[in-house]
DNA sequence: GCCATTACGCTACGACTCGTAGCGAAAGCG
DNA sequence: CGCTTTCGCTACGAGTCGTAGCGTAATGGC
């Protein structure tokens, strides 16, 4: 990752201590203050270190958000739960877990809005946090190859298209049911969800020019 | 909606033209400056206001971005395209249209994860955003009732529920199409996606308890 | 063991933004 | 004409920003 570190450089090395307390400080903040009336010299007395470190790590606030709340999607893992419809359900299910997290809430919006004017800060998000979340996705479906409920991958750019488009579609009704329309993603949403997302791909994989039922 | 005006209030009115000067200016930070960026001295300048004026109208940032944006919905209207499947598509184009814009783009968003913290102005933002894009969705279902494609309101309450499912899916993908994986949604896009809605709510619709094809 | 190099904590700084207060003038109504 | 409210303007204290400068701490190379 860090490929501008050639491999050990002279002088004093940075605290990892003061990293992981930075970081930690700012999810702590972002819960009690929220995004905007957060400030990095608030985040630093927490943290127990100078501004000035901050700012030698990190190009702004964005950025230290960024890698904030990625932390958050490291503990992702998808548990096998034995069926396509099943795993799609755990998939969602992750996702809203996560997004329950008020750190994740406010930061997470907020850092996609500044990314619509900052192309750098959005690559960051896609490489820190977008990435991983993919991750499930084709978990879930390399699963399904293996039980044999999916093709093993008919057209390379076809399956890649839609990897993205489910991915588009899972997470963006799960952030939108929970922040804009405000009601939690729970057990029984997202099982009519799945329903349909399921139903959906089933039946376009089954109709390549066919429509009719 | 202006409940607090009883009839016609002594002194001197407010000025409507300011009104739409500043929420056009508002818009114009937005494109060139973006949400962090954008102070409530700029778009009085760019008004050509005083910035008193502004604080006397709106209770901060947040509010006049939102009240800025919202307008941006008021163009919305459906155009009758023939069936359930086109209307669909036309539904999704037209919130594709809008996310295009860039004071859009940065506006909402920003709104979305201030209202996190903010239960007032998550309501606002429902009344006035939210609402308006899920006139499409209903003026959808009554065409395609209308036409015989969707069955006449089985359980209202089962209905409404799938009103919000829709409205989530459709407006969340869109969003996160846009916005966090950074890809136009066109037409092939929006034809895919389409495609796997439709095929999935006509199955939900056909298997009340029978899941086997 | 000394030295070059880098990170750290601390202080201080000018520039900017915020939201409010006070003023006189303007624009309505009865 | 009075009464009321809005408007533009100026000014203000408070708070934040991002940076610079300094002395000190912690490494690795020689």
């Amino acid at each position: 990752m860090q490929s501008r570190t050639p491999a050990t450089r002279p002088g004093r090395p940075r605290s990892a201590a003061a990293a992981t307390a930075i970081l930690a400080a700012t999810r702590e903040a972002l819960v009690e203050l929220g995004w905007s009336k957060l400030t990095l010299g608030d985040v630093a007395a927490r943290a127990g270190v100078a501004k000035t470190t901050i700012y030698r790590r990190w190009p702004g606030k964005n950025e230290l958000v960024v890698d904030a709340v990625a932390e958050l999607f490291d503990e992702l893992e998808l548990p096998d739960r034995g069926s396509l419809a099943a795993d799609i359900e755990g998939v969602v299910l992750q996702f809203a877990v996560i997004l329950d997290r008020p750190e994740a809430r406010s930061g997470l919006m907020a850092v996609v809005a500044e990314s619509t004017r900052d192309e750098a800060l959005r690559e960051r998000i896609r490489e820190s946090i977008v990435e991983r979340q993919k991750r499930l996705v084709l978990q879930g479906r390399t699963r399904a190859q293996t039980r044999g409920e999916l093709p093993p991958e008919s057209d390379p750019d076809d399956a890649a298209r839609t990897v993205d488009l489910i991915f588009d579609v899972v997470a963006g009704a799960v952030v939108h049911r929970t922040l804009v329309s405000g009601r939690p993603a729970d057990e029984d949403w997202v099982r009519g969800f799945t329903q349909v997302l399921l139903l959906g791909l089933r039946g376009a994989a089954a109709l390549p020019v066919a429509v009719d039922p």
